[in-house]
DNA sequence: GTGAAAGCGCTAACAC
DNA sequence: GTGTTAGCGCTTTCAC
């Protein structure tokens, strides 16, 4: 655990010339170069980088807040990003914050002490999300997925309203009546824009809404499964599902299978989010694929150009999903 | 942006009265301890954990070196490690190794230097990941999943071989004749021990092995999907698949939808690892389920205690695995 | 119980 | 080109 001093005594310079030529800055003579150089080998040297910190007053690492680190929507976002901060030099912290406004906020408050230099952030509610911890202390925030009302900065997600408007389209044009809509969150705008994105479509085609196949859940796994039951069990169940995201789609088609319903003859199944394991079911899930790995790209981009000074108005960058027509409908 | 002195000056104490009334660490007059709330709550004053960590020499970072951030197995075991590091006031940086040495190397010089409190890293070889940068400094490490013979430290896994003996004598007892084994990198102990058990099954059973049946793969889609393939166009080709992870269990379903094999009727398929959507495919998937909460739990309360001071010999904590027979074999 | 002062390890002015 | 000095914001002796 030697220090810079220990560096510089045993090359016979100054701190100064060592912090020099490891950071490069200004030239220093080839002689003292090596001298440091062989001095840092022998001892093992290794900069303190919290030292570093304090003195500059920067950090180089960036915090990734989601609501669920299990789901692979995000682990995929997360990818995109850590391969662009990286790149770049950054380190990546990853917190989750649950869909929980609280400990979202907990976050935020170790983020802003730890002095974090950016982060991009899946807001938990459209409304509640303060992150005024952050702001205060000029930490760049990008947004990702979802919209926030609370606060104007850069924002990076799908066309949720166009991506929902083509799937209930789609399941129209296959001659469906009774369109089921299982939603997330409306504390969302996911949640909200999906459910409009329905409505819209059912609305074009003149079909009439029926708010009784309306469900909101939670974007997990035992929601989907609840809402889809709860729909099946309907006097007039629906013969098509728009499920909004890909956890809910997975407790749907559980529930689907438990009650012995046929995918697609008895009723057809449009899913939100692709999954390397929908394509090889059986039947293989139809749904809207949204551009994961690149919307982590697009917003660490951005956040790289705010940590880097960039002071132009917050910006909104919508990313096209795509329909992905398979066997379930 | 304000400091600790912003802070005593507006209370009219010192810094050192401030420091002891946020820490709590020794007694303070209510009078002065009330004076320094208001002045905080009116500053919006924030500690700097860095100068914090500079002069404590401490931080309350842990970080979690993984080989694949997007294999759901690694996103379930940091789960656990989470939440047990968030209950004791620690937070959480994911690194991805993405089974490469040198990025890993890369990373744990990176954690050295931000003097990382502790480490939890699934190794991305058993003879080449070198920890020395953080043993070097002082930084506890504790490996999950994978052996490491080239340091001696506190282990958690699953008895891979057990697990593997147990898929492929369920196979067997099927009836099964020629059982075919997809394993992963034999320069990990997971790929070399869950293909050891296998043997151990056959051999125990008295059923030859088949070298020619025998694959190694990468732990990816694609490489099961390629193994897969490769063994299906053999000119005897197997009855059976045992598959050692979950990601090449996929792409092994997706070789044998593609080639238009029947599961179970002519193939019969056990893999590695869970994953919610194995218990509602068609067919279901057999598979040798891994506690990887509860691994990921387990890990971080043995880092907990180094990180604690505890000094006694590294131990190995081997949690068991468990057969769950669905309907692919 | 409280304050003054030193120092964690580094870098950036400032001299020379 | 190189060394000296100061100071980032905090905690921790050490006095009183």
């Amino acid at each position: 655990m030697s220090s810079i001093q220990d560096v510089a005594r045993l090359a016979r310079v100054s701190p100064a010339t060592v912090s020099r030529v490891l950071n490069g800055t200004v030239g220093v003579s080839e002689e003292l170069a090596k001298r440091v150089g062989q001095a840092v080998a022998e001892l093992e040297y290794r900069p303190n980088h919290i030292a570093r910190s304090l003195r500059t007053r920067t950090t180089v690492t960036w915090a990734v807040v989601i609501t669920d680190i299990q789901n692979p929507f995000y682990t995929s976002v997360v990818r995109g990003i850590e391969d662009v901060a990286r790149e770049a030099g950054y380190s990546v912290v990853l917190c989750n914050s649950d869909e929980d406004v609280d400990k979202e906020a907990e976050y935020f408050g170790v983020l802003a002490s730890a002095r974090t230099a950016g982060v991009i952030l899946a807001p938990a509610s459209v409304t509640d999300t303060r992150i005024d911890a952050l702001l205060d202390q000029g930490i760049p925030v990008v947004a990702i997925d979802r919209r926030m009302e609370s606060a104007l900065v850069d924002t990076v997600l799908v066309d949720n309203v166009e991506g929902a408007r083509q799937a209930t389209a789609h399941l129209i044009s296959l001659g469906r009546q009774r369109i089921a809509c299982i939603t997330g969150l409306l504390s969302t705008t996911t949640g909200a824009e999906r459910l409009a994105g329905c409505r819209a479509a059912l609305a074009n085609a003149g079909v009439s809404a029926n708010e009784q196949l309306v469900r909101i859940a939670d974007f997990k796994e035992s929601g989907g499964y609840q809402a889809a039951s709860e729909l099946l069990a309907l006097a007039d169940p629906p013969d098509a599902f728009f499920v909004a995201n890909n956890l809910m789609t997975l407790g749907t088609l559980e529930a689907l299978g438990d009650a012995g319903v046929a995918i697609p003859e008895q009723v057809a199944l449009v899913g939100f989010d692709d999954e390397p394991w929908m394509a090889f079911a059986t039947p293989s899930i139809t749904v809207v694929a949204q551009p994961t790995y690149e919307l982590g790209v697009a917003a660490a981009k951005r956040l790289l150009e705010r940590v880097s000074g960039s002071d132009e108005e917050p910006q909104e960058i919508v990313l096209k999903p795509e329909l992905r027509v398979r066997e379930s409908g």
